[in-house]
DNA sequence: TTCTATGCAAATTCTTTGCATATCT
DNA sequence: AGATATGCAAAGAATTTGCATAGAA
């Protein structure tokens, strides 16, 4: 259920190398979300930040996800909705990545994947289309999950 | 950018056979959304239902996609915020398919995928995962926008 | 210094909910 | 009849914005 480091260079790194200004409070967010062990929505970020940084407020946790978002940095998700109607945020992954949504118990794995590759190619080749980013969730039943169900039930 | 009619049966008979009441509001929304060449948003909805039904309230609406929602029958996408903010509902497709949404264009194409069981027989045999509901989003390049960008811009 | 980001609070937008009534089965 | 859905209006969340000030380059 962790994550795999999205990227070589630290998220701040990319921010600066893109120009953003690097003030405290994105420096907070920048760490805080590069090393998140799982999705977090924009509430839980505010509140981690909150935490090293106690004047960080909750509008330039919005502004800088935005910001993050339309540079690409940043990824916004909705897993599917499986797991709430929140909104998760992930620092882009250098590539393709599966989220795996347990419908039973909300967990979110992230399996490595080589279909990248041959997806893309297929996709270039027979839509014309040129992929930048690709997303792929499944909702199902996770392994733990499907060992239970088909155990008989312990009633409560 | 059409849509392949997601069933054999409509999605009335699907909620009829799920039990649920049909209301003139359902039946009014079901039509609506089994017709649908695009993808709607909730507001989109609405405005869609009350040209037929002028008393529909936005309440209903709600109601009404959390209720398809819930019962698998359709599905909530973002469309990875790439085309904007709003949530969008489409029917459960049968079967996988993949939305490219072009980042130029903010055009939406949903090519036939026939990757759908090997992607399907890889992720159970790998990661002991049972995906039940798969979504594939891709943001890049439609063919159009990338000629368009290839050619000498036309400054205004 | 100059330009941009931030905090704050108010404003928006989106979505949900309680309740009385209407409607489906 | 009995259960459930609807309209309405008001409440709640989530997110954005204007403005004066603080802070980065």
């Amino acid at each position: 259920m962790k994550m795999a480091p999205a990227h070589d260079v630290s998220l701040l790194e990319r921010m600066k190398s893109m120009g953003l200004r690097l003030t405290g409070q994105r420096r907070v967010l920048a760490e805080l979300l590069d090393g998140a062990a799982d999705h977090l929505d924009a509430e839980q970020v505010y509140q981690r930040a909150r935490v090293k940084d106690p004047s960080i407020h909750r509008a330039t946790v919005y502004r800088t996800l935005n910001r993050l978002k339309k540079l690409g940095l940043v990824d916004e998700l909705d897993l599917m909705h499986i797991s709430g109607e929140r909104h998760y945020y992930e620092v882009r992954p250098r590539t393709l990545h599966i989220h795996l949504v347990c419908t039973a118990c909300k967990g979110v794995d992230e399996p490595s994947e080589s279909f990248w590759d041959e997806l893309k190619r297929r996709v270039e080749q027979e839509n014309g289309f040129r992929p930048e980013v690709v997303r792929i969730e499944m909702a199902g039943t996770c392994a733990p999950c499907q060992r239970k169900r088909s155990r008989p039930t312990v009633s409560a």
